[in-house]
DNA sequence: TTGAAAGCGCTAACAT
DNA sequence: ATGTTAGCGCTTTCAA
């Protein structure tokens, strides 16, 4: 099997504790020392093994991420974006998924999945309101989406209201006037769900422009897949209720919207100007591309991964749980009469050179705190986020339709 | 923090062996004394600890699966099958993601990003035939995919010729004679590729119909993402070349040729019929929903599980490599004229119940082989590949057009 | 069937 | 700036 500690030391001709200290980037290790022991670690391929790293320190290097299915393009791609931000950190993802079901969701609440993780970045979508004391957990867990507000955790979220308003703004800015909606919540009660919180922005917009809110308008669609904003829509139709726009309260719902548009013949943007919320990768590839919320999923991953390492390494009395709001843009395409070209992403820069062998380290020693090595924008976002309870993530993004 | 095996034997007033014992489902416990202990488990709440289970056993229960990114629906959904796969089996699953880069790719051969995993799934894109040494690797690796072949690995893959060859004779099926192909490879070397590995089933199917090879009809198109797949039909379409039907080498080629085929006003499947590959979601819902080639993905998933595992666990002397290849089936649905009824999808069945706390165990003693507690199908499946070089997955699913 | 004890490779506390 | 040592929680001999 691969070579110890002792083995490199043995090489290098010093003890186990300076080649830990090589390892691990502690800076007082004299020049010369540090290259004998670099190159025994190369010459014996020497790589840490984490599980004794794990267990002497408490911190495994891996942190958790429950979503409910990798199939749901949106979370895919949100598990993309935070296995990008933690990579950077030299942190792993181990994604549990929970299959969209409450006893999934109660099951990464009881530890009882956690698996050799540091912390967990959870995404409910069954847990609700009422389960906010469920959130009372023995190891550290980010909340991200909108199903529980006010918990006991550090939450990253976007916002809901302002952005389903810049949405339906940008509808009415285009000369629309009868604006319907799809994927509303089929309760009333409830108030916090995204779906409500969307249809708030919607109805605001609505009421700034002087537009009345005619419920005939706001359909209910539950779960947000395609299917049902197919459904959702050809009820529309079939109703014979006239409007001229859509708002859907997920790009998926849109996109069996379209379809359904597609297949009764209605032309988008001509007869209807469709806008989704989500701005998953499919909506700029979909006949017509889709116009867009994006509630900024990158800043949303770095974000929660900052929030829940910092937690991981917290010291002391533990501050009080932040949330944290990701700001959002409107993104315009064929479906609501702009277009955008189609081509490829523009490529991702790939991360920051780090040590392979180094474990994250935050503090050290009592009282005299050191930063672990950042760049100057996370560095500033951290501070940003000690400083008040809610923080808004980088400005400057922020675009009304 | 947890409490450990020391606590719980003091509590149930036992050594921490028989502890151990009962954690592990070693069978020759005294029911009373199993008694006893499960519920000082109980009572303390104890979770073993995996870091040192894992320091100890020298596994970890993980396993890596290195894709290119989970952007790309197609690896979406694979993650998703193999976590599940994983997860019947008690063994978690760290993503790394490689972005497809070369780069990314050798990084997960030199073992530099394996974090804490006991061996690795790996889907390389970038790497290829040339490469196949570089699978020479000092961990578990299972390979997945089409880019390299006769690797020195266990090798879980597709029956590229064999359905491509079912995808054509699908659309000379319902009478098409011009049958135009996107996708293909630019460069005529590198026979192994999926690619040509698909246009060669084409060429079959062509030929077994009397049907003549036109290459004015193959077009190449790389990398296979939909941007590139509405490309290839806006040229084939300006080219005035006379098709009436197109194999798209994968869904989201197909995705993209769909949008362009409907920005030119063209009539799917009246005046073109198409067939993709890959079966991913979202073609269902695209419009018209698209036909495809189902290469098995769940079955792939569970394969490349299992083989890893007994890999991982497999003492003595290393049996040969193998290479096993899923079986497929033709999907028709609107853009060749069959329908197919957008419905929720079937509900997946829940896991069985395992030991939370167990950690998997192929063999005990040596010499004496005891099968691990598995069902009877992965039982069966496992002695399949056990009695051969090349075997296929569950028979019976295999269909012609 | 159960107990006692060694030690996996590493980090952290302390010593020099 | 570097060395020594204890012990993290578990599995695995070996013994009883």
């Amino acid at each position: 099997m691969g070579s110890t500690l002792h083995d490199v030391a043995r090489i290098a001709g010093v003890s186990i504790k300076t080649v830990s200290n090589v390892v691990n980037n502690y800076p007082h290790v004299r020049p010369s020392t540090r290259e004998k022991v670099l190159s025994a670690i190369e010459e014996l391929d020497y790589r840490p093994n984490l599980s004794a790293r794990g267990l002497r320190s408490g911190r495994t290097g891996v942190i958790g991420l429950a979503i409910p299915e990798l199939r749901q393009n949106y979370f895919a791609e949100l598990a993309d974006s935070i296995i990008r931000a933690a990579d950077a950190h030299g942190v792993g993802v181990v994604i549990d998924q929970t299959s969209a079901t409450r006893e999934g969701e109660l099951a990464v609440l009881s530890g009882e999945r956690l698996r050799l993780t540091d912390g967990v970045l959870f995404s409910p979508e069954r847990l609700g309101q009422d389960d906010v004391n469920l959130l009372n957990v023995g190891f550290p867990l980010v909340l991200l989406g909108e199903r529980i507000f006010g918990g006991p955790t550090d939450h990253v979220t976007m916002r809901n209201v302002e952005s389903a308003r810049a949405a339906t703004e940008h509808l009415i800015g285009i000369g629309r006037r009868r604006i319907a909606v799809i994927g509303a919540h089929p309760v009333n009660q409830d108030d916090i769900r995204s779906a409500n919180l969307r249809v708030r922005g919607y109805r605001e917009a609505l009421d700034a422009a002087g537009l009345p809110y005619d419920t005939t308008l706001v359909r209910t669609a539950a779960p947000w897949h395609r299917e049902n904003g197919a459904v959702a829509m050809r009820r529309l139709l079939e109703d014979g209720v006239d409007f001229d726009a859509l708002f859907t309260l997920n790009d998926t719902l849109g996109l069996g919207a379209l379809r359904a548009l597609g297949e009764a013949g209605v032309r988008v943007p001509d007869d209807v100007a469709v806008i989704g919320f989500d701005n998953i990768d499919e909506s700029r590839f979909s006949v017509p591309s889709m116009s867009s919320v994006d509630p900024g999923r990158d800043e949303i991953a770095r974000v929660a991964v900052d929030t829940l390492l910092s937690r991981i390494h917290e010291k002391g009395e533990p501050a009080p749980p932040r949330q944290i709001l990701a700001d959002y843009r409107i993104v315009g395409r064929e479906s609501t009469g702009f277009s955008e070209p189609i081509e490829a992403e523009p490529p991702r820069p790939s991360p920051p050179w780090r040590n392979p062998l180094a474990v994250e380290r935050v503090t050290r020693g009592p009282g005299a705190r050191r930063a672990a090595p950042r760049n100057r924008a996370s560095a500033r976002r951290a501070d940003a986020l000690r400083s008040a309870h809610v923080t808004t993530l980088a400005d400057g993004r922020h675009k009304r339709g």
